[in-house]
DNA sequence: CTGAAAGCGCTTACAG
DNA sequence: CTGAAAGCGCTTACAG
C-alpha cells in the first residue's frame, strides 16, 4: 500500500506539503505542486480514509438504517436516498436493525464504532440510549417514511399517514361501499396510523367499522396480505372492498381474492398506500395513494446535508403531499 | 467520545491492557479484567473502528458493487448478501458503478481509499486498473449473477445463462411455437449469452430465427419492456411467444400486449428468466427460470469468505441448477 | 500477566 | 510557501 510519505520521497517534499495540495490547500508552490500531482498520477495513490477519519472530525459517511425485511417501497427508496448522497459526496453504511432491543443494541454498538456524519432512520428505534448517543454527540438525524413523535431536535419526512389513509378510505366510501375491509399491519407507526386514518374516515362519514372486516398481518409483503386475505374469508363476514396498508399487501390480497373466485374491481375493490414501480403495470392496475418516494429520498439526503454543514439540527418535521391515483382496482359498488 | 485511554484510567491499568481484553485476549488478571469490563459497561464505551482499521491489516469490511440502476432480481439478492455478510460479522459497503469508464475510475478510486478484506462484483467491471489493483493487492474477490471469463483468480456464482435461455426458449418451442420473440439487452454480459442460447436453441430445434422479432430494450426494467415491445408490434411480423430476458421485462411486455388487445396466454406466451418475489403473485402468474437467489447470495458471501480466511483465492466458477417454473403465461400454440 | 514504546497514515497548528 | 513535530485511537511486539 503506497501511503503519503511515499509521495513525499518521490516528490521531494515533506508529508505537510503533500496533504496540503491533497486537501486543495493554496499555499503551495507551482514547482512542487506540479511533482506532488505527478507523483500521486504515476503511482495512482489515494489517501486512506481510516486514517484520514481518524484525525479529522468528520468521515463524509452517513449511516442508514433499514428494517430489517423491506419491501418493495423501503428498497425503492433506499436506492434514492444513496444515489443523493453518493452525488453529495457522501460515503454511506447501511444497518439492518432486527426487530427487537437485543438488534437495536447490537446496531447501537455499530453506530458507535464508526464516526458517523449523519444518520438517516427508516425504521423506528425505541431504545433510549441510541436517541441519547446520537443527541449527545450531536449527530444530524433524520427520520424518513415516519413522523418524529419523541425525538426532540431530530427533523422527519413523510407523508401525513392518517390523512392518506383517510383519503384511500373515503374513496371507497365515494364509490358506494359500506362494508370496508382492513389488511394491515399494527406493529409500526404507520400501521397503527394508517388503521387510525382508516376508522377515523369511516366514522366521519357515518360508514360502520366492522371488526371482523380487520385483519392484520403477519408479514408486511405479498405472502403476509395473501394469508390476511384467506383469514378475512375464513370468518365469512360479507364485504365489498379492502383498504390494504401498501401495494405489496394489495398485490397479495388480490391474488388471493381472485383465486377465490372473485373479479377485482367488479365483485371487491381494493386501494392501497405506496405506489412501487409495479403498481400501474398490475391487472388490474392498482388504484392507490402515491407517496412522493423521489422527493421524500431527496429532501431527506438535502435535510441531512444542511444540518451536517451548519452543525445545527433545528427540528422540522415535513409532511410531504401524496396524490390519491385512480387506476383500475377500484369500481363503484354495484 | 470516550477512548481507550480513559478506560484505562478508570480500571487504573495500562492502555495495552484494556486493548487486551478488548479484543479477547487470555492474558489479563480476573481482577484487572474485572475492572476494565466494568469501566467499558459503565460508560459504553466501543472501540474507534478507523483507528482499530488503521493499525490493523483487516477492516472486516466487504464492498459490493452494484449496477447504477439495479432490478428488482439484483434487489433481492443484495439484500440476501447484506445479509448474510452481517451475519459473518462483516461490515459492508456498497457503490453504484456508473455505466462508463469514469464511473469506473471514480469506484476505483473509492475502493483505493478503504481497506477492504473482500469485493463481491454484481456487475461486470471493464476498466482493467480494477482488476490490476484487486489483484495486486490480493484482495479476494467473487463475481455474482456472472460468469467470470477475463478475470484470473477470481471466482463466481452464477447460472449457466446460455443454458436457461435456452430451456425457456426450448419450452416455447414444445409448445408448438415457431414464430418466437426475443425482448433483451445485449450491453452486458447476460444479455449476450441469454440472446445466444436463444438463438442456439431454436437452431438446435430447426425453427428459425427472425431478424424483426429481436428487440433490444433502451433500459433493463418494466418501462423498457414495454417500450421494446411497443416497437416490436409495429413491424407488425407476427408472433405468438415471446422470450424476455428478466421478468421485469417480461411485466412490461405483458402489459403492453394486452393494452392492444392480446391475452396472455391464449394469443401470446411469455417465458423468461429471474423468478422475483412478484412473479408468482401476478395474472396471469409468470412462468420463469427461477434463478437461485438465497444460494447465490449464501454461496458468494461464504466462499468470499472462506477466501478471506484462507488468504488464498483458488478460482471457483460455480454454476448453480436452475428450474423452469411453469405457471400460466405460457401455453399450447392455437 | 503487564506496561512503556513504537507505529499505523494521515492532518494540523507552530515556527519560520 | 514549507517542514518538523505532535497527535488522532488503537494494536503489537518487546522486555520484564
Amino acid at each position: 500500500m503506497i501511503s503519503i510519505k511515499d509521495i513525499a520521497q518521490l516528490a521531494e517534499v515533506s508529508v505537510s506539503t503533500v496533504s496540503r495540495v491533497i486537501n486543495g490547500n493554496v499555499y503551495v508552490s507551482d514547482e512542487k505542486r506540479r511533482r506532488i500531482e505527478q507523483a500521486i498520477a504515476e503511482t495512482g495513490f489515494v489517501p486512506n480514509r481510516a486514517a484520514r477519519d481518524m484525525v479529522r472530525k468528520s468521515t463524509s459517511k452517513v449511516g442508514i438504517f433499514l428494517p430489517d425485511t423491506f419491501n418493495q417501497f423501503q428498497r425503492q427508496l433506499f436506492s434514492e436516498i444513496a444515489h443523493n448522497l453518493e452525488n453529495l459526496g457522501y460515503y454511506s453504511s447501511f444497518f439492518f436493525v432486527p426487530t427487537n432491543l437485543r438488534g437495536e443494541q447490537t446496531c447501537l454498538q455499530k453506530l458507535k464504532s464508526e464516526r458517523l456524519d449523519g444518520v438517516l432512520l427508516l425504521r423506528e428505534i425505541e431504545l433510549p440510549e441510541f436517541r441519547e448517543y446520537l443527541s449527545i454527540n450531536n449527530i444530524p438525524t433524520v427520520l424518513v417514511t415516519f413522523e418524529n413523535t419523541a425525538w426532540k431536535d431530530v427533523s422527519s419526512v413523510h407523508i401525513g399517514e392518517m390523512e392518506a389513509a383517510g383519503v384511500a378510505t373515503e374513496h371507497l366510501i365515494s364509490l358506494g361501499h359500506r362494508r370496508i375491509a382492513m389488511v394491515g399491519g399494527s406493529r409500526f407507526s404507520y400501521g397503527v396510523q394508517r388503521a387510525a386514518g382508516f376508522r377515523k374516515a369511516l366514522e366521519q362519514a357515518g360508514v360502520p367499522y366492522y371488526e371482523e372486516l380487520t385483519v392484520y398481518v403477519e408479514a408486511n409483503n405479498i405472502v403476509g396480505g395473501s394469508a390476511a386475505t384467506s383469514r378475512l374469508l375464513e370468518r365469512d363476514v360479507p364485504f365489498s372492498a379492502v383498504f390494504a396498508h401498501t401495494d405489496e399487501l394489495a398485490i397479495g390480497c388480490i391474488r388471493h381474492l381472485k383465486d377465490c373466485g372473485f373479479s377485482i374491481p367488479r365483485d371487491i375493490s381494493v386501494v392501497a398506500i405506496d405506489d412501487i414501480e409495479m403498481s400501474s403495470y398490475l391487472s388490474p392496475r392498482l388504484t392507490t395513494i402515491r407517496q412522493p418516494l423521489k422527493e421524500m429520498g431527496r429532501l431527506a439526503v438535502s435535510m441531512l446535508h444542511d444540518h451536517i454543514k451548519s452543525g445545527s439540527s433545528r427540528q422540522e418535521n415535513i409532511s410531504l403531499p401524496f396524490t390519491l391515483i385512480r387506476r383500475e382496482s377500484t369500481a363503484e359498488r354495484l
